[in-house]
DNA sequence: CCAAATGATGGGAGCGCTCCCAGTTCTTGG
DNA sequence: CCAAGAACTGGGAGCGCTCCCATCATTTGG
């Protein structure tokens, strides 16, 4: 079944069903209504290859997730930004291409992605600096938006939260409750996240004017795993608070303290960062930097459709709000423990919702 | 770009590079090393959409998820579906365009993944019976493969596990230990995996002639809420086993079980399902059933490959490995805890890998 | 009342491939 | 040494659309 085909019947040119079919305005509402009564009749969907082919566009859009972050699927992280991408999709009329950056296909997927016509766009969650892939897109023309920015180049299109200022915030919070000797377990130190989580907590005990010490800050890699091994090393230091830069690791962190038998929040105080469904049914709950990650799925779709509309327009560079959510973790619930919130009129809201 | 100018690059005819490019073997090792030197100096990649109106195949495969399953993207198991997936589509130079399943997008994605011509088969995973998509591919001729089998229809191509078996094998585990009143909490009993699972409870009760009792038996919904909720149902009934048709509920069970002050696996022993990476790190550590979901991905991809290549063959009905996996949340440890695990030769091996 | 603008429609060309058929060259056996 | 086949190569048609231009009918303004 073709448009010639829906042409014929409906005793229409191919032309004139095409303009329906793609709501062109130079049609007489008579002949759209006839037209349409066939298409729907006989279930017509234009062939996509054809189109795209004849349109050179095919409201496609790709995604490609790394595969090199060991937390990747577990991490409850990605499938939100995945739904987050393809339900804007789906309101959009696109459909979503997703690939998986194995590096043993890197050259194939760099291939598809930019040279097959397949996609008239792609969205690049967590990309390392240097990614071959990166490199490509930013020499060739294919419109594209990252998740997560990348220093060192203003021109790129982006979507993130401000990860500094919300893990100075954070910490800031932290500080706040009379918390003396603070850590932090950061998260990969190759990646800008993980570099942007440990500065904005530098930056909040430069702020308080105090030192940092190298042996609270611990680097580890965003999974349960590393957190709980990070946690460990922290342990002979005796912080009375720590800084975790993913709620996943926050959770090994949690699970560390409980077995060495130090209590959160009394003797340790915890913030994790994203909010992730299960920070909330933690033991204790988890206090933690709320990032909106579905929706910045959404709004990188989105920006990615502007962007392959208007590919001249000036670089997309767009911070998603946090929110810093309160639990027992931290020792700050009003009359639960400790010393009461203390407010802080200099201090910044924290939340900007 | 196109073939044409690889041809007069290469001065060979559009056919020949052709040939080359999709590996026919009619052409001389001469002309086509000639020729893959022109196209490998100028980055040449056919044009997808020109070569799937001609050929009438795309390489492309449909995912589509369901999205009415509330659990959907907080529960590790379809991220891993999808990697798997992704993964074998990698390995075969095949793509995968991903479908959330959006009840008011319903008529959309049926005609995108029917008759838009952009996949050559589909891959539906957790499908509820009657559903509409099914139900249109039912009745189309458009390859594709269930994730999780469909009673009544016989000719339907799935992977799956043997969710009644695996779960009287649980059961079964749990009522050797020499616990009595042994309780589940099902998934949603609108899915075939929430009735198996059930059923499998049933027919391990049965095998061991023991009275099922209804108070014992709490239909839930696969989150970790709702599993929470189950306990809460059951703790007055005092049941000292339970078995819990998925891990993310068996997380609920065992914080409601914390919260009472009841110990597991002294009081209470829980065996959950699918080994979810959480489970080994769950306090205590939780027993369960394994089954391999990112295998069942790369399966169900190749499946339908070989689908698409042989369109006439038997349906395919294929059922992977399952493996308890005991921790302490069972209290059957070695050594551990209560009686030690009676041997019983009728038993049929727990492990089938 | 007629020229010019406006609106609606139809047909041709062409997007970049694959597939088929025909043609050319090179082998090989009787 | 030549016919018959095998091996390789080239060109045409066509996949189902979109886009442009031409055409025809209908208004509108001077």
């Amino acid at each position: 079944m073709n448009l010639e085909e829906i042409a014929r019947l409906s005793h229409k040119s191919r032309s004139t069903v095409s303009r329906v079919i793609n709501n062109d305005p130079h049609v007489s509402d008579e002949t759209r209504t006839q037209v349409m009564d066939v298409v729907r009749r006989l279930n017509f969907h234009p062939n996509a290859a054809a189109r795209s082919l004849a349109a050179g566009r095919t409201r496609v859009l790709g995604l490609v997730i790394p595969t090199g972050v060991s937390s990747l699927f577990t991490d409850p992280y990605f499938p939100l930004l995945v739904q987050g991408v393809a339900t804007a999709c789906n309101a959009h009329d696109h459909s979503v291409m997703l690939w998986l950056a194995e590096p043993e296909y890197e050259r194939r997927t760099i291939g598809k992605v930019m040279h097959a016509g397949l996609i008239d766009g792609v969205i690049l969650a967590s990309v390392l600096t240097g990614d071959p892939l990166l490199q490509a897109l930013t020499e060739g023309d294919l419109p594209f938006v990252l998740v997560g920015r990348q220093p060192g180049n203003d021109r790129l299109n982006f979507v993130d939260v401000d990860n500094i200022n919300s893990a100075r915030e954070a910490v800031m919070h932290l500080l706040r409750q009379g918390r003396r000797r603070v850590a932090t377990i950061t998260g990969l130190l190759n990646t800008t996240v993980g570099i942007d989580r440990r500065d904005g907590y530098l930056v909040a005990l430069r702020q308080r004017s105090l030192p940092s010490n190298p042996e609270l800050i611990i680097e580890s890699d965003f999974t349960e795993a590393g957190g709980y091994a990070a946690m460990q090393r922290l342990l002979p230091c005796h912080p009375d608070a720590v800084f975790v830069a993913s709620d996943m690791m926050a959770m090994g962190a949690l699970r560390a303290l409980r077995e060495a038998g130090r209590r959160v929040p009394q003797d340790v105080a915890v913030v994790g960062f994203d909010d992730m469904p299960f920070a909330e049914r933690a033991d204790p709950p988890l206090s933690t930097m709320r990032q909106p990650v579905q929706r910045t799925g959404v709004v990188a779709a989105e920006t990615l459709m502007d962007l392959i509309d208007n590919p001249e327009a000036q670089p997309r560079r767009i911070l998603m709000p946090t929110e810093l959510i309160i639990r027992d973790s931290c020792g700050s619930r009003a009359g639960t423990y400790g010393p009461p919130l203390q407010s802080d009129p200099t201090a910044p809201p924290t939340a900007r919702r």
